[in-house]
DNA sequence: TAGACGTATGAACAGATGTTCATACGTCTG
DNA sequence: CAGACGTATGAACATCTGTTCATACGTCTA
């Protein structure tokens, strides 16, 4: 549309959107953030990650800790092994789950600060 | 219920459970943090924050950045309004907006070093 | 003042998401 | 082997979410 150009002379962006284009991530990067980010945007799934910060869990365990069904526990769990969030070890009839990436622990912890942060504003 | 003590008992957990469940935020925290991470895992809502981070732009130029209506971006934008995410200043018939946490800035990065990182595994 | 423009917002729609339910599979135990 | 148990999974359902469309509001300008 060349009505677009106009628009962004009169903004003062004129090519300089160009620019500010390359600085957005490319579509695969936006994608994968938003895939991790909407990971950990599940009050379940995050309730679980805490639980296994602590300690290895089965998921009969992780559903009782974290107040829900095994079947919804392991869905969830689906997901968090599918994006390599967690590892499970089968033993027997249980198979119990762990943390499979430090990382996220880091991410948790950054925006379990910022919110404490605003609160306290 | 009765029978989750016996399974508790069975799994070791024991009186353990407690002790887990105390390491878990609570609700309100848990929900305070999976509401920061659900701003963040929507793609169009990325792309605005990385559009954001070189300059302060108007709701048209948003739009045309991250390639939306304005109407679409002004929705979003006012998601991040809410959250204090961003902030706004008129000037005449535009509205610029731009970052208003610092600490958003940190998240984004952690997590696109951990993607970045993951895919180099 | 009338119209153009930039922005905001409610309603409607389509798509995604999480839980429940039913069921199936593998493992242990009587 | 039969049944109990722990776990996994597909389908169905309800809910949430993001975009579009129509519209409204404020500001600038001819």
């Amino acid at each position: 549309m060349k009505g677009d150009l106009v628009c962004l002379q009169k903004h003062e962006l004129s090519k300089m959107d160009t620019q500010i284009k390359k600085k957005i991530p490319c579509d695969e990067d936006i994608f994968s953030l938003s895939d991790t980010f909407k990971l950990l945007s599940d009050s379940t799934r995050l309730k679980i990650i805490f639980a296994l910060m602590n300690k290895e869990l089965c998921v009969c365990d992780i559903g009782e800790v974290v107040g829900m069904t095994g079947s919804a526990v392991s869905h969830q769990l689906r997901l968090l092994r599918c994006a390599s969030l967690v590892k499970y070890r089968k033993s027997g009839k249980q198979v119990f789950y762990s943390l499979d990436d430090e990382h996220v622990y880091g991410i948790i912890a950054q925006t379990y600060e910022h919110i404490k942060h605003k609160k306290g504003e």
